[in-house]
RNA sequence: UCCUCGGUAGCUCAAUGGCAGAGCAUCCGGCUGUUAACCGGAGGGUUGCUGGUUCGAGUCCAGCCCGAGGAGCCA
């Protein structure tokens, strides 16, 4: 058998017989030539088979290939400008290592049901691959950023004992006999404790809410990236959202331009995202809602399409500050010159995409905090070990989550979230 | 949980209350440069479920099931 190389690499093996191992995506015919259209899960390739060149047999046998038979092509690697990517294999031979018949999903439309369904065969599509990769090189951008910026990765527990902010619904789970765990909604207390031993930390990890959230911005179950700094104030907070934002996005730019192609993203759009993001005091916010008539609640927070409203108006993420603080988590700490406000931001991305981003500055006074557990109702017992970093050397400190999936929508300009995560968990989908 | 829309062949969709249709897929045949190839032929149906109105229901009515979009909630 002649080497064996990936599709993604086929340019540098001009003029060789070389090996191509994957799957019939396509084929066509026009009876004494057949093209296969390959993939190998790096890339798709045409193979131009010719009768008199493989011979009858190897050439009926394909011409009864069904869609996503495996298979194992070897020809000599041409140029040739009539083949998708510019590259095609001439074949010489032919080895069927499982034959496929009737695929479900064929190149002409089907629905997002009959898809979701079928999720587990559906990620073969070009692209699909092509998101997850992009998915992939986010995720990376991300753990190399944080890294090279001197952070810590240590991760939070999945299992909580109680509810952590009080504000969302959270999934239970029974915990051996008697008791029940909740799948965690944010790592954001245990993060905290982390950055108070290792300075600079982030924990990245799935994610689960039991809202019965039913929008294309929603996931059960989602993967969130929370950095935390240790002496640190709200500016800080948001000098690092925008140095990461831009940081991968640039990354995915340089690296996944044949992906963003085949998704036919419009990639000025992303280039313009540079820092300084514009910020936007929640009051001003208010005022452009109010002014272009929205039925917005000054003193309430953004609905889904506040953001979409603010943030197109914009040609890069904008940072909204001073969310009034009763719509804030418990331990977000109040402006000392807007006490009713809370240091907290919140990021959009552009194009109408919304949140990406939250987070802010963390109460770092004991007594405030106990007052503000109390507040919200919450049982004193289950913070006790949270109050401790308050009670031994507590210091101004601050970091955020960024949700991966509404990342990676917004990069592929995608129309849902579904599509970003290879088996989504939604309200009405838990199969396959 | 609420509002709106949808459910007909394997898929995507048509069908004034009056014979159940097309394209693709599948199978058979044709074609040596196709690009969701094309051309000819064949098979393929409990119209989501239950009940009602009617001479007659895919179509109208009621209830239910399933899904989508949005709202709320949230990231």
């Amino acid at each position: 058998m002649a080497n064996h190389v990936y599709i993604d690499h086929i340019g540098e093996h001009v003029g060789e017989t070389v090996t191509i191992k994957g799957w019939l995506a396509n084929r066509r015919s026009s009876g004494k030539i057949h093209f296969l259209l390959v993939r190998d899960g790096t890339g798709f390739l045409q193979v131009v088979m010719g009768r008199n060149d493989v011979g009858d047999e190897t050439f009926t046998r394909a011409d009864h290939l069904g869609q996503e038979s495996a298979i194992i092509v070897t020809g000599q690697v041409r140029a040739d400008q009539r083949a998708r990517g510019g590259y095609e294999l001439v074949a010489s031979g032919l080895e069927v290592v499982a034959a496929a018949h009737d695929f479900p999903i064929t190149p002409k439309e089907h629905g997002v049901d009959y898809l979701m369904d079928r999720r587990h065969l559906w990620i073969r599509a070009e692209r699909q691959t092509a998101i997850l990769r992009v998915r992939h090189e986010v995720i990376n951008a991300i753990r190399d950023f944080l890294n090279g910026e001197g952070f810590t990765l240590a991760d939070t527990p999945i299992f909580t004992p109680a509810a952590c902010e009080g504000t969302t619904t959270l999934f239970p789970v029974q915990y051996f006999d008697d008791n029940t765990a909740y799948l965690t909604q944010s790592g954001q207390l245990y993060n905290e404790a982390n950055a108070m031993a290792l300075g600079k930390v982030y924990c990245f990890g799935p994610t689960f809410r039991a809202e019965k959230s039913k929008t294309r911005r929603h996931l059960t179950e989602f993967w969130m990236v929370e950095p935390e700094m240790a002496y640190a104030d709200l500016d800080d907070v948001i000098g690092l959202a925008e140095r990461l934002v831009c940081s991968v996005v640039g990354r995915v730019l340089d690296r996944r331009e044949k992906e963003l192609k085949v998704l036919e993203r419009d990639t000025s759009t992303l280039a313009s995202v540079q820092s300084p993001f514009p910020r936007l005091h929640y009051d001003e916010a208010a005022k452009i809602l109010l002014e272009r008539g929205l039925p917005f609640q000054v003193g309430g927070d953004l609905g889904g399409t506040d953001e979409t409203v603010l943030s197109e108006r914009y040609d890069r993420p904008v940072c909204v500050t001073h969310y009034p603080a009763a719509v804030k988590a418990f331990y977000m700490k109040p402006d000392p010159n807007q006490p009713d406000r809370a240091l907290c931001v919140d990021v959009l991305a552009p194009e109408g995409y919304g949140e990406i981003i939250g987070g802010g500055q963390r109460v770092d006074d004991y007594d405030l905090l106990v007052a503000r557990i109390k507040e919200h109702g919450l049982p004193m017992e289950a913070f006790e070990w949270y109050l401790d970093l308050r009670r031994y050397g507590s210091v101004p400190h601050g970091g955020f989550g960024m949700g991966v999936e509404r990342c990676v929508s917004w990069l592929c300009g995608l129309e849902h979230v579904r599509e970003t995560i290879p088996y989504p968990r939604m309200l009405y989908r838990l199969y396959p």
